[in-house]
DNA sequence: CAGTGAGCGAGCTTCCGCTTGACTT
């Protein structure tokens, strides 16, 4: 280790060298290749950062007023006492803006000295890539640092003034920011697209014949007319001619085709096929994914690099050699395409490509599998794939059926692994159907000739991982952020993960076998979608209002014309606090004209019509609590009335009638054991009253038509739920109840929860009220942290 | 499927990027 100390130095006993790092599992790996002489510490990410809870930008100068956050100040102290002892302090945080952003922070809340500081960035965690980065340090880049300073100060400029409008102009508690807002737009401009479309039938035919093989069997080519009719008319009138007509192959081409291999993970392409092949959720993939970089398992989950390592490619080489040959192997490395990529970290790859499996849950040993196999296929041969396509003539007729056949002449990197896509339609696209041996001019015989109506295909809406792909397409948000960024708009409520429900369409489909037609129409469910992103109608006004007011921000190129102005910094072509003041002069004026606009209407607004009972007019709008209809206004001598939105209403659709009915809520429907049973509508969907006690609706049943006789079966069902409940009551105390819920038998206790420990679990109805009331006042205080609880 | 059913006399909410904890509801 000796020659890792810097040999202008004469180190003394005992005196260290200290490396901060950010992350710290990489500080403890770092510490086994660095010597004794050597302490790593890690800074976890940012030290210090603008207050929390306000702007922390002076309004005229624009200069930032940073803080150590409470829950940093401990891990800042020690580090400035180890910082005192040391003789050398390398400051090895990431490099690109917010890692050269990190040192510099260190720098000035530490207190350095610059004289015995050093600026160090590996660019792999090897032995090797740190021996040279140790040997080449340099100074901070603070060219690189304002551009830092200018991201976070133009992204809390927006966020904060932004927000602020929206509280005013739409709801409480709603936030706007560069990234979110136009995450928020894409879904809502998807969902138009997808309104606005109309589906146009078409027919498709395909064709079944036979061909003698020279041993005497039969065998089967299936091809497809290379035109499609646009009505039923013409396929039938195609139909009909092909009654007589002559089948002759009239070419056959033979083409070699090439696949190769995607290249390894990023966090956005690991976040899309752990969604499509796994299943998960982005946030589930970084949890996963970070369990497996904190056990040593991979490298870095926040990477927008494909780079790897030529230690990985290497190992890479020796694994695929020795389990599937030497023709197997092909080392490559890819380069990264990004808009925006700063590459500080390799690609996502396994530790040791040696390890072909782990230990650990299930969700680690698959994700782990998925990145193994992703990795192995990046470094190896491409796919030999022999196309063939074969033409088939047709007497009397222009247009020509066509056979593809595609063989798959050597596997390559397609042995281990294949990139899925999100069309779930077009999977027909699969490699290696056989074509049986075909010559010119062979005469196939007729066996069935098929139409099929077919619907031209809309815009497919985002998922969490499409999503991910298209901010990253352009260029918007960062590796650690896109699983918040995802979180945060579901959070607000301007986006709901849901399925959309098909909607039932008929098909024809018309056959030809011998010389008779047959017609058919058949059902399919047309357009449902699972787990798809949909805006809410928040979501949807929320956008809109801000395209409205602030145009700019809400560009899709917003981004990237900032970033250019970052990079401009980062080489010094330009002063950030210039770009600031820039910024500012426009969107200040902006925010000001917006917040004081008086304007009648809230945003997203609309009036339905008249009331034919009151005469008054009907709106939709966004109150307080979501979006409700309103009968009068506040300025009426009457007060108005107002009902919650159900769920599948939206304010762009309904209608007068729709919102009327709503007001026919609640009702009372008759009387049960001598009081009324009253059918109303809250915020957890309709529901009956009776006795003070309510009832949820099933969603099968309608408010405005349910019978007494239906409500009275669903409050006795709900009694029956509430007994089982009820484990146990006591006399010393009414207030203390033992009652069994969704995770388990508790204890209710004056209006609050309490969790029982695990091994009373089955004796929870022998509790006495002793030992209850023991779990209650031992209970620990609930975290202020946990604000509200989620639904 | 634990329980909630209101409609700004008050104060609070909010951004994006770095990075993990100590916790479950």
């Amino acid at each position: 280790m000796l020659l890792l100390r810097p040999n202008n130095e004469h180190i003394a006993i005992m005196q260290e060298n200290l490396v901060i790092v950010e992350s710290p599992a990489k500080a403890k790996t770092i510490e086994k290749f660095l010597g004794d002489d050597f302490k790593v510490m890690s800074s976890y990410g940012h030290i210090r950062d603008l207050k929390k809870k306000e702007l922390s930008i002076d309004p005229k100068t624009l200069e930032p007023d940073y803080e150590i956050p409470e829950e940093k100040k401990k891990l800042v102290s020690e580090l400035k006492n180890n910082a005192k002892k040391a003789n050398k302090i390398w400051l090895a945080s990431d490099e690109d803006r917010e890692g050269e952003a990190i040192s510099w922070h260190l720098c000035e809340v530490l207190g350095l000295d610059e004289k015995k500081t050093s600026r160090i960035v590996f660019h792999e965690i090897t032995q090797t890539a740190i021996q040279d980065a140790i040997k080449n340090p340099r100074h901070l880049d603070m060219n690189l640092v304002n551009a830092q300073q200018a991201r976070r100060v133009l992204d809390r400029l927006v966020g904060f003034k932004l927000s602020p409008v929206l509280w005013r102009k739409v709801k409480p508690a709603l936030s706007a920011g560069r990234v979110q807002s136009v995450a928020v737009r894409l879904i809502v401009e998807r969902e138009r697209e997808i309104q606005e479309f109309k589906s146009e039938p078409y027919y498709r035919i395909n064709a079944i014949f036979g061909i003698q093989n020279p041993d005497g069997s039969q065998s089967e080519v299936k091809a497809e007319l290379d035109k499609r009719f646009d009505n039923h008319d013409d396929a039938l009138a195609f139909l009909e001619k092909c009654k007589d007509a002559e089948f002759t192959v009239s070419s056959i081409a033979k083409k070699p085709l090439k696949r190769t291999p995607a290249p390894p993970f990023t966090t956005s392409t690991l976040q899309q096929e752990a969604a499509r092949k796994l299943g998960f959720t982005v946030s589930q993939t970084m949890m996963v994914a970070q369990r497996l970089y904190e056990a040593g398992r991979i490298t870095y989950m926040r990477t927008d690099s494909v780079n790897l390592s030529t230690l990985a490619i290497n190992t890479s080489k020796d694994e695929i050699i020795k389990t599937w040959g030497k023709e197997y192997s092909k080392p490559r490395n890819f380069t990264t395409h990004a808009k925006g990529a700063q590459e500080a970290h390799e690609a996502i790859r396994p530790t040791y490509m040696s390890a072909t499996s782990i230990d650990g849950t299930q969700q680690e040993k698959r994700l782990y599998e998925l990145i193994w196999k992703r990795t192995a296929a990046s470094q190896m041969a491409d796919a030999q794939i022999e196309k063939t396509t074969v033409n088939i003539d047709i007497t009397g007729v222009d247009a020509k059926f066509v056979a593809n056949g595609e063989v798959i002449v050597f596997d390559g990197f397609l042995k281990v692994y294949r990139e899925s896509t999100d069309d779930d339609e077009n999977s027909q696209d699969d490699f290696s159907h056989n074509l049986p041996a075909l010559k010119e001019g062979d005469q196939l015989q007729r066996r069935e000739i098929i139409s099929t109506e077919r619907f031209s295909q809309g815009p497919i809406r985002y998922t969490e991982a499409s999503l991910v792909r298209k901010l990253e397409e352009l260029g918007i948000g960062r590796p650690s952020t896109y699983a918040p960024t995802i979180s945060t708009i579901q959070q607000r409520e301007y986006v709901q993960k849901g399925d959309k429900k098909g909607e039932e369409r008929l098909y024809a489909i018309d056959s030809l076998k011998g010389i008779k037609i047959t017609n058919k129409t058949k059902k399919e469910m047309a357009g449902s979608e699972k787990g798809k992103l949909l805006p809410t109608d928040i979501g949807i006004v929320v956008n809109d209002f801000l395209i409205q007011n602030f145009p700019d921000i809400m560009d899709y190129n917003f981004t990237a014309k900032v970033e250019h102005q970052f990079d401009q910094i980062a080489e010094g072509k330009e002063e950030w606090s210039k770009m600031m003041k820039d910024f500012d002069k426009k969107f200040e004026p902006n925010v000001k004209n917006v917040m004081d606009a008086r304007s009648e209407h809230k945003a997203g607004e609309r009036e339905l019509g008249i009331d034919p009972k009151s005469g008054k007019p009907v709106f939709v709008k966004i109150g307080r609590f979501g979006p409700v209809v309103q009968i009068g206004t506040a300025d009426d001598s009457e007060k108005p009335r107002f009902s919650q939105l159900p769920s599948d209403c939206s304010m762009e659709t309904i209608t007068l009638e729709e919102a009327l009915e709503l007001f026919k809520l609640p009702r009372t429907i008759g009387q049960f054991e001598g009081t009324n049973v009253v059918i109303g509508a809250g915020r957890f969907g309709p529901y009956i009253m009776h006795n003070k006690k309510y009832v949820s609706l099933p969603k099968e049943e309608n408010p405005l038509t349910i019978t007494l006789e239906t409500a009275v079966s669903l409050i006795n069902e709900k009694r029956q739920q509430e007994e089982q409940r009820h484990l146990k009551t006591f006399d010393e105390d009414e207030k203390m109840e033992v009652l069994n819920g969704r995770y388990g038998p508790y204890i209710a206790y004056d209006g609050k929860n309490y969790r029982m420990p695990k091994n009373l679990h089955d004796k929870a109805a022998e509790l006495t009220y002793e030992e209850c009331m023991d779990i209650v006042k031992n209970a620990p205080e609930p975290k202020t942290k946990a604000r509200r609880a989620k639904k």
